[in-house]
Order: C-alpha cells, then structure tokens, then sequence
DNA sequence: GTTTGTGAAACGATTCACAGCT
DNA sequence: AGCTGTGAATCGTTTCACAAAC
C-alpha cells in the first residue's frame, strides 16, 4: 500500500489509546470531533487518518469504539507479539526493561546482551543477561523482530550491523548515534540530548 | 523570528555535534556537502536550514568548523546553562538523572522530586530527592527553566501545572499522557510506546 | 440533522538550479 | 573552478468544504 506517514502513524497510536480509555469509560461510540479534542487535533485530521485505510465509520453516527480499536490494532500490527532483544545493560537500559509500557502489552524483551562481565549472568527483571559476544549465535536460534540498543555511542554501528545480520528488522537506538542500515530495516532513534536542544532552542528564542 | 520547523531545529543540532566531530579531528572548513554526508540529508538542506539563520560561509570555499559550531550554539540557546528539576525518581527517572548527556554539557539536574516516602531524603547521582510536596515552595526560591517528567500517566497533568504556575518554561515530558500547557511553554514528548508502535507499524507493513 | 469520506485548496518543507562571491 | 545563498519548482501534509449516507 502507499507510504504512510511518520506523523500520521504516530496519531494512530494515540487515536487507539484514547479509544481504549473510551472503552473503559463504556462509551460505544465516537466522532472524529470527540477523538480529535482529546488528542488536539482537527476532525478533519482524524478523517483523514483513518481514509488511508478504509471506512470505519457511520454517517451521521460516528465510530464503534471497540470495532475502531479492533481496526487500529490491526493496522497498526498489534495483533500479534514483538520478541525484543535489548543490547546494553547500564542504567538506561535496565530501566527500559523493567519500565512498565515496554515490556508489556505485545512488546517482549526475550534477552538483555552486555559486554561488561560484572553484569553478564545477572538478572533483570527475571531474564539473565548474556555476554553480547554470544548475540549472534542466540539469534541465530530464536529470531527476534526488535532490537533495541542502548550502548555508548561508539559501539552502536557495530551492534546495529550484528542485528541486522541476524535478521532483525527494526531497531530502536538510543545511542546518541547515526545508524546506518539497510532500507528494509526500520530504524527509529530516541536522543535524550537532541530533546534537550530542542528545548533550548525554543527557551532562547533566536 | 519566523518560525523555524523542527525538523530544522533538529538538523542544527546533529550539525553542531558533527562540527564538534571534525573540531576534534582538526579539521578547520567543511562544505555543506561534507556536513550532508555525515547527516545523511543534502547539501541543499544544509544550506536552507542555515539561512534562516544568516550566512555564515565563505563561496567557493564552506564553512569555517569552529565559527560555524560558535554560531550553531548561539542560534541553539547553548551559549548558556540550563537548570532542570526532574520529578518522579522511579528507575525511568533515576537512569535519566545518571546518563552522561542528559545532565551534562548546558544542562544542570538541580533538584529531584518523588512522593514516595521511601525515596525522599535518599540521594541520586549526589542530589538529594525531595519530597514533590516542597516543589512549588522550591521553584518559587530557586526557578528552573526546564522540568522533566517522568512520572506515571496518572499524576503527569498536575506535576505539569504546578511546574507552569512556578514559571517553568519548557517541559520534558516522558510520561504517556498529553499534557495541556499555555502556548507560551514549550512542551516535548518522549512516549516509548509510541516508538514500539510506529516500528510495530512498519514491521506489520499493513 | 448529524457526521463521515474525500477531492480541491492551502500550506509547509524539501529539492532544484543557478547567479553571485571567493 | 568551487561552493554558498536563494528564488522557483516540487513534493508532501493539513485544512477546507461539501456531497453522500444514515
């Protein structure tokens, strides 16, 4: 189907989390105004949205909360579970793992690699982390779909490419990092400093 | 000024930590192509993004590495320190606090706040965590500009109005909730979720 | 009467291409 | 000759506005 964008993915996500709550809330239905108000967005926008993958609503009505939801996990692939692997065991990484709304829902982390030996055969959050020189070969036996790297920047490239050998096909990397990887593989990046900048940027007001 | 994008905004960033590269390496010009190169994008969009700026190369010639980090930073707002206050002090909260990049360079962890009885009064990375109930007391002797969020969902809204009524400017927000706040105050989002899903998205390639 | 779904219009960002400096 | 700075062209996204469905 035609390329999707970024920006539009994004309200997708949001759009079933809001359905969710109207779920629980036991509203049965929803128009594009009510999502559009608790997402601060337009109407026309949540349309719009939802036009590049069929029509899901009734005229005149509005949309079936739960059928919508339905609709956007599928779209959105969440009918089905992610294996992750997460490479970097320091403190970012850790809390990632035992952050509540990563590890759960259809998202698994299946193993945690590092390099540093003080770390290696501990535990995180019940699963025990592994020399990162034994990545490959773990891989190489139980595939996963996601990888997610938190290591220094320097050695990011390196674990990026070793995901990519082992078939990963998306990354999330919060390595302060360009990553480079083949088309086919989805990359997403996560930098706390960029962030920050940003901020700065708007706090000086060039 | 007129509004500058942020997708912009970010490019300058990623420029000026590439400049600080070649700064490092000796390297004492570089054209807009060279620059390109590193960031993945063209020489064009280097150029546009800095002439919003003004003009700061030489024709026939680029860019001088050191001047044009210099001006980088000024345009940025890092020509000067930041304090952030951080609330919520979890394992999200703690790793933030401890990442070297976060709380380096123009940024300043100046307090840290919890509710959890069990935490406050214990120390992090040599700050003490306070009680989240002293904050506006706090933010109203000692103003920050930037207040990090990394609450549960639940409580995000009310930590971000007190930290909006104690003149925080900007706010960094990592809870998975959308926060309201005045126009006047920047806001950023960083939902991990929403990252899993976007990848979740393009893995599913509906 | 209400709200969707969607072409058309408006807007914004990126890319092109070249005149103007060095 | 080489590279910047920038108007013009292109491309993509958001908003508008209304016909169609209920």
């Amino acid at each position: 189907m035609r390329r999707i964008a970024e920006s539009t993915v994004r309200r997708l996500s949001l759009y079933l989390s809001f359905l969710e709550e109207f779920e629980t809330q036991g509203t049965d239905t929803v128009s594009s105004e009510a999502l559009a108000l608790r997402g601060r967005t337009t109407s026309a926008q949540v349309r719009k949205d939802l036009s590049h993958f069929g029509s899901f609503g009734k005229r005149g009505l509005g949309y079936g909360v739960p059928q919508l939801a339905e609709r956007l996990r599928s779209i959105l692939g969440l009918d089905r579970r992610y294996r992750m692997v997460v490479i970097g065991a320091g403190k970012l990484g850790s809390a990632l793992v035992q952050h509540r709304g990563f590890s759960e829902r259809w998202f698994d982390v299946v193993a945690i690699f590092d390099n540093d030996p003080a770390k290696i055969g501990r535990a995180l959050d019940g699963i025990t982390i592994l020399d990162v020189g034994r990545l490959e070969e773990y891989l190489g036996q139980t595939p996963a779909d996601i990888g997610v790297i938190v290591t220094p920047a320097d050695p990011a490239q390196s674990v990026a490419d070793l995901l990519v050998a082992t078939k990963v096909r998306a990354i999330l990397n919060f390595a302060p990092a360009q990553l480079s990887v083949p088309h086919d593989v989805a990359l997403r990046n996560v930098n706390l400093s960029l962030e920050l900048e940003a901020l700065a940027f708007t706090l000086a007001d060039y």
